[in-house]
DNA sequence: ATAATTTGACCGCC
DNA sequence: GGCGGTCAAATTAT
């Protein structure tokens, strides 16, 4: 772990504390009969998408780690295929590289990447819903292939420099699946946030935010919820509960049928989210938090391969929470 | 008017 | 040359 720069780490433990706020949050909710499904469903979707980031940064500085320390934000290691290079460099793309292949002169860079594979409900496009706000820049048909494959990027790649892609296919075997390979993090919480509206910055204030995702109990907590990261959620009803989580057994599958999902209003304020804070706070929360269970055990996202951790013989955690539901945590793999 | 999507062209790699 | 990935002009949506 020593290969996380500090920065990062401080996104980690801010993302899993984050994550186990939001889960404390959650269980105050499905204690209170007012509260509404949707309410849990967009806990639970925070929930996992502050421990999809958090584990993204273990991977990252995994991949760091094969080639170099220090925990630069850009590391320079990737698996041997030329995956995430860009044939045609814009302006954005050229600029990391020509700043991460100083000193190293080993491959250009590493980008986290990861899988998940994600159960949408029939009729859903290729909408599926994150927390980010993403931009499609490209669709191909893929050889091999029954759908076509969507590109998308980061809405804030130009104005924030964030270089997070991700594609989405659909599965040939299971057209409600979709495959969703992310590349990068996302960068574009790290500044302030500019108010489309307004073009100010509004830059979140810790406090502030961790109020909000305290317990407030008379007070509309959805909408703060909301406010903090506003999203629908296109796939998981039943992510309450443990599911066995192998999504192309449809005997374990989640029935379509009561997973009715619009899959609209992305906008999300994730970007608010303290995941990306560099306050240094909350890292007392860590025993506690390793002492507890359930990550990750009731999604049916399924994350899948990570080429880089595996190249440098550290199971990336991913490709086991859809196997058995208990994140290694306790490893001392993963924690110093 | 601005932002997002679509889609054919383009590019580098295998 | 084919393929996957990206660009960017045209189109559509907000």
């Amino acid at each position: 772990m020593e290969n996380i720069s500090d920065f990062d780490m401080k996104n980690l433990f801010n993302g899993l504390t984050e994550g186990r706020e939001l889960a404390k949050q959650l269980q105050i909710h499905l204690n209170v009969s007012s509260s509404s499904h949707k309410t849990r469903e967009v806990l639970v979707e925070k929930i996992l998408n502050s421990y999809d980031q958090a584990l993204s940064i273990l991977n990252y500085g995994v991949a760091c780690a094969e080639t170099q320390q220090g925990g630069l934000r850009i590391g320079t290691s990737d698996s041997p295929r030329s995956n995430n290079e860009s044939p045609r460099s814009d302006g954005s793309d050229h600029e990391f590289k020509d700043q991460d292949t100083k000193e190293g002169s080993k491959k250009r860079k590493a980008m986290p990447r990861w899988t998940q594979k994600v159960q949408v409900a029939p009729g859903t496009g290729e909408a599926h819903v994150d927390g980010y706000s993403w931009r499609k820049y490209g669709q191909k048909d893929i050889l091999g292939a029954t759908y076509s494959r969507g590109y998308y990027r980061c809405t804030h790649r130009h104005s924030r420099g964030c270089l997070a892609t991700k594609q989405v296919q659909r599965s040939d075997d299971d057209p409600t699946i979709l495959e969703v390979a992310y590349k990068g993090m996302h960068t574009c919480s790290l500044g302030a946030k500019k108010d489309p509206k307004t073009g100010m910055d509004q830059e979140p204030n810790i406090a502030e935010k961790h109020q909000q995702i305290l317990p407030q109990p008379h007070q509309n907590q959805p909408e703060l919820l909301l406010d903090f990261q506003t999203k629908d959620l296109d796939t998981k009803n039943e992510t309450l509960q443990p599911l066995n989580n192998n999504p192309s057994s449809s005997s374990s599958r989640i029935n379509p049928e009561n997973d009715v999902f619009s899959a609209e209003m992305m906008d999300t304020d994730i970007y608010s989210s303290s995941f990306m804070s560099t306050e240094p706070n909350y890292l007392t929360f860590l025993p506690s938090l390793l002492m507890n269970g359930d990550y990750g055990s009731s999604s049916n996202i399924v994350h899948t391969s990570e080429s880089d951790a595996q190249t440098v013989g550290i199971d990336y955690p991913f490709g086991q929470l859809d196997l058995d539901s208990n994140f290694p945590f306790d490893n001392p793999t993963y924690f110093p």
